[in-house]
Parts: structure tokens; sequence; C-alpha cells
DNA sequence: AACGGAATTA
DNA sequence: TAATTCCGTT
């Protein structure tokens, strides 16, 4: 079965698990929770609320006896599902949302979505996010890993697209759990599948109805990464809903498709096209798995790649990348036929390389698309002696990539607070695969999570070239979290600095426009010393910044959870909330590194196909 | 209510 | 790996 390594993929196993599958008999709990909220008549049960991902669970009891029933554990109650949920919260799957009772949000950025490669949550519905995770080349990436089997599997990682056709087979098994032992839940099996089965005209109903409707969210999620103004002006072009849209690529035959995405109210719809994905990020050839070459071939080729999985996700030509120097060849399109037109707003597409396109807006390559969740740190490592733990993580990172994520790079003798290699945060674990954001919540309402989101822009994304369009910006700032916020972030913080490149022509727009408040500091102008930029500082640069895209969000969290570990262990609890503030800072702020929405609608999709519910007990 | 450690299970 | 089960603490 598709292990990592036929997959070619870094991500850590449990990724690829069938459990982790929509129709894997062993559903998984967020799984199951996406898929009572994408019914409505869990309504009552569980439903969306707020902000986007996030979602009340109004009946606990009854939540737990679905779950219960579904993974034949009559004992199952609110206290035991969770615990399981808090589990998530070291997951990155999920979090509280702190003061209010049984609500919890999806981090979509953090969410695994190998296994949902049509998974959009939120955003959109029209666009058909469906791109296959599956990079064309292979990434390279991965996470830290925090045991050694991983590291051991992670040998194998690049392998051949595959993950696509591994999944669709899979979803197309369709799954239906049934439990031997059909414990007392029969009933409410029965009412479930029912229930299914009215609920797919309804869907339709709610989603045709939902069409009009774009909160605020829908702004955001746009991807790119950054925040250009444009960006965020962008008018929402494609409004039409464009529910059934099965993917293009996708091969995904079912009922999933037809399905839709069924949009919560929180996940509303975006707008935006995102372009979607960009599988390709990164690079193709093995080499520039952990490291990057800045060896105008590997460039090449994966500049080539990404090509490739532009056009064969029908990318909009935003998504082409473009190197000075360097000329990619163009790729056959696999498929001809087809407009693709529909999702992308832009114009079909013209020479990749060609720069931006006319449109601009978000000239810079997104790539990306799915994030895997970084390991988290084991908490018993902490415990178990610092010492240890230490010791191990530097290892790890060393073996991949030069530099450590966290700190641990700085082993050598830097100091290691401070630490500004972007790049090598970027190289390791981000790839992933996944969607969307709670970054976006920050820029959307600003709200809580915090944590998460932000932090990765921090590293290196300035670089623009002078591409954009409006020029502007990039700049993430890097403190624009509350300062409230928690450790983590402030460890983040510190890394940021390698940011602004000012010398260059200008760049810099507004940082980040919304910085939140102070204005003064926000200049990302990195101290420390990065002006003079080597060329091939700035390949780098520009490569961390796809990487970032791609990964966007979380990368941190990884790191976070390390820190944590390390640093302090006892609390995390401050941070997230949300409670805080919400929506102060919307309209300013500027997605540091918006990752895209599409995550929602596709995750949306993905339920959908989960859906098979309890049947069978 | 929520958190999270620890042991256990499949 | 992903819970499940228990349980003490906040």
């Amino acid at each position: 079965m598709k292990t990592p390594g036929e997959t070619g993929f870094a991500f850590p196993e449990w990724a690829y698990k069938p459990e982790s599958s929509p129709g894997s008999r062993q559903i998984q709990l967020w799984h199951f929770i996406l898929e009572l909220l994408r019914k409505q008549e869990y309504n009552d049960v569980i439903a969306w609320q707020g902000d986007y991902g996030e979602f009340v669970i109004k009946d606990p009891d009854e939540v737990a006896r679905l779950w219960g029933a579904r993974k034949c554990k009559p004992q199952m109650n609110y206290d035991k599902l969770s615990r399981a949920l808090r589990y998530y919260y070291n997951k990155r799957i999920l979090h509280k949302t702190k003061g209010k009772r049984f609500t919890y949000k999806f981090n979509f950025n953090k969410l695994v979505l190998v296994n949902y490669p049509f998974i959009d949550m939120g955003s959109g519905r029209g666009v058909p996010q469906s791109a296959p995770p599956v990079p064309t080349g292979g990434t390279h990436f991965r996470f830290p890993p925090s045991t050694p089997s991983e590291v051991l599997s992670s040998s194998e990682e690049l392998r051949s697209p595959g993950v696509f056709s591994t999944v669709a087979r899979r979803m197309a098994r369709g799954s239906v759990s049934d439990c031997s032992d059909g414990t007392s839940t029969n009933s409410e099996l029965e009412e479930a599948a029912a229930a299914d089965e009215r609920a797919v005209g309804a869907d339709r109903a709610f989603r045709g109805l939902l069409a009009p409707r774009l909160p605020h969210e829908s702004l955001f999620r746009f991807y790119g990464g950054h925040p250009n103004p444009a960006g965020l002006a962008r008018p929402a072009p494609r409004v039409h809903p464009d529910p059934l849209s099965p993917f293009p690529v996708s091969p995904l035959p079912g009922p999933g498709g037809l399905l839709g995405p069924t949009l919560s109210p929180a996940l509303s719809m975006t707008p935006t096209p995102h372009l979607a994905y960009t599988p390709s990020p990164s690079l193709s050839s093995p080499m520039m798995g952990s490291h990057f070459s800045f060896n105008p071939e590997d460039m090449k080729h994966y500049l080539q790649a990404h090509t490739q999985s532009v056009y064969n996700y029908h990318l909009s030509p935003r998504a082409f990348l473009h190197y000075p120097n360097i000329v990619v060849p163009q790729p056959h399109r696999p498929t001809p036929e087809k407009p693709a037109t529909h999702h992308l707003q832009g114009p079909p597409m013209p020479h990749p390389l060609s720069q931006q396109p006319g449109g601009g807006e978000d000239g810079h390559p997104s790539p990306f698309k799915f994030k895997l969740q970084p390991p988290p740190l084991g908490r018993k490592q902490r415990e178990a002696g610092s010492s240890l733990a230490s010791s191990s993580s530097s290892n790890h990172s060393s073996l991949f990539t030069g530099s450590g994520p966290t700190t641990g790079s700085a082993a050598g003798g830097a100091p290691p607070k401070i630490k500004v290699e972007p790049v090598s945060d970027l190289s390791e674990e981000d790839v992933e695969v996944t969607d969307i954001s709670e970054e976006d919540e920050l820029n959307q309402n600003s709200e809580d999570e915090e944590g998460d989101l932000f932090l990765p822009l921090s590293r290196s994304r300035h670089f623009h070239l002078n591409n954009r369009s409006s020029g502007s910006p990039s700049a993430p700032p890097p403190t624009h979290m509350n300062p409230e916020d928690d450790p983590d972030d402030d460890e983040e913080v510190f890394k940021t600095p390698a940011t602004p490149p000012p010398g260059s022509g200008g760049g810099l727009p507004f940082p980040l426009i919304g910085l939140k408040t102070e204005p003064g500091q926000a200049a990302p102008v990195s101290p420390g010393g990065t002006r003079c930029i080597p060329l091939k500082l700035r390949f780098k640069r520009r490569w961390s910044e796809d990487q970032r895209m791609e990964a966007d969000g979380e990368r941190e969290e990884a790191e976070d959870k390390k820190v944590r570990g390390e640093g302090e262990e006892g609390k995390r609890e401050g941070e997230e909330d949300n409670g805080g503030g919400r929506g102060v800072i919307l309209g300013l702020m500027l997605p540091p590194a918006p990752t895209q929405r599409r995550a929602s609608s596709e995750l949306q999709r993905a339920t959908a196909q989960l859906s098979l519910e309890n049947a069978g007990c």
C-alpha cells in the first residue's frame, strides 16, 4: 500500500495510511466530524459556526454517540471524544476556540490533505481545486522527523507521482464501516444512513442558496501569499457556482464530484480563484531535496516540473515561475481539451515563463498545495530529558537539511535564537499538503489562531522580484500577531529578520499592511545584515519563497512545538484563543502568507466522499 | 468544561 | 498511529 515510498512523498506515514483516507474503514475522528458537519441533518448536533473552520458541538453526547457508533465503541462519551480532539491540538488539526463551549476550529492549514486532494474548504466553491497533491517532481520535503522511523522512511522519498491516483482509487472504493460487533447503536446507524440519503438533496439545495453569500472570509484566501492589494481587491470573479465541478484533472469518479462541496456557513465560498495548486513545487531532481541547489540545471528541472504541473492542473499562468535566465521548456499539456478557464480567472495560459500576466495580481508562483502536518513532538520527549531530546533533534535535522528547522541547527555555534536562515526551514519541513489555514483567519478575522499562522511568514518572504504588479508585497511582518500571542510566536519573530531586502528595487510596499498596529516597527527591514545578497542567495530566497507558499503556513508549528517542548513546557495555553481579538484588523491585514483557501471546498468534497458513514455496524 | 499525562488497545 | 480509557488538575 501506498507507503510513502510508493507515493513518493516524504510525508509522514500516517498521512498515507489508508485509515486516513476518506473511504477508509477506520475513519478518523476529524474525518467524522467533517462528515457530520457537512450534513445538515446534524445541524442540531454539530455545526459550523463563526469563523472559518470553526464549529460547535451542540450536542456533545450525541456526537459522542455517533462517533462511538461509528467506531463501535459504545462506551464513547464526550469526555473521551474530547480527549481525542485534544490530541488534535498537537497535531494541529484542530484547536479549541477559547471561551466558547464545545467549540473547536479546524486548522485547515495544517490538515493533511494527502488523502483529500480535492478538499477545498472554504474556498470556493467553484473552483475545483482538485489537483493532486502530487508534485510532479517529488517533493522532497519532509518534516523534521521526530522519530527514527520517520527518518528512515524519508530516504525513500522521491518517487513519482502516484499519490493522486492512489487516492482516487481509495476513494472509489468507498468505505463503509461495519463493526463486527454491532453494538447497540444500530438505530443510530440506520438513522444516519437514511439521513444521508436525504441529505444529498438537501445539500444541493443548500449549496445553491449559499452561493450568493460571501462572507468576509472570502476575501482571504487568495493564494499567493502575497498580500498585494490586488489580491484583496480581486473581485470575485467567478461567482458562478460550480459546485459540481469536478475537478479537472482528478479522476474521482464518484459521487464526490457530484456532491460538490457543501459549504458550511463557515466555510463559505471564496470567490477567488485561487489558483490552485501547483503541485509541483518543488524540486524535481533528487538533489534538490533538502538543500538548495543553485545549479541551473536543477533550476531548470524544477521549473520545468512546475510548469508542467501548471499545465496539468490547469493552473493560471500566474502560477508559472519565472526565473531569470532560465528557460523552461514547455510541457505538453495532457488535456488539451478543456478550457479550464473556469477556474482561472485569467487567461488561459501564455507562456510559462513570461512573467506575469497582465493581470499580475499575484504574480508569484504559487505552488503548493498541501501540507502536512509536522510531527508533533511528543510531549513525552520533553520530559524525557531535555538533554536527550536536544541531541536527537539536532541529529535529525542535520540529516535532512543543513539547517534544522528550529534552533537545532544552530548547534554549531551560532546563537540559537536568532537564526536567520530562512532557508533551512523551508527546506525541510514544509511541504505538505494542505491547505487552508488559519492564516486566513488572521487575515480575515484576525482571530485567534495565532500561532500557527503567521509564523511562517517570517522568514523569507520578501524577496519578491519586481514583478509584482503592484509592487508589493510581501513582507510579512513578522510581528504581526498580537503581541500577546504565544511564545511560539516569539520565536518566530526572531527568525524573521531575514527579510527585507530593500535594496533591490524597491520594494516594499507596505509591509504588510496590516501589521497591526504598530507602525513603526512594522517595516520589516531586517536588521541582520542581509543586504548584499549574492546571487545565490537570491535564488535561494526565491526558492524559499516558493516553498513558503507551498507550505506556507505552517511549518513552523512544528518548530513551535518543538520549541515549546524544550523551553517551556508547561504552557502552551495562552496562545491561542481567539477570543481575543477577533476582528480587529481585518481590513488591514494582509495575509502574510496567505495560503489559499481552497481547501475548504476541497474538504467539503472530500467529506462528501467519506460519507458513507455508518453504514455498517 | 477543558487540559493533558499515562497506560492501553487495535 | 490514532485513538480509547482513566483520571487528576485547572
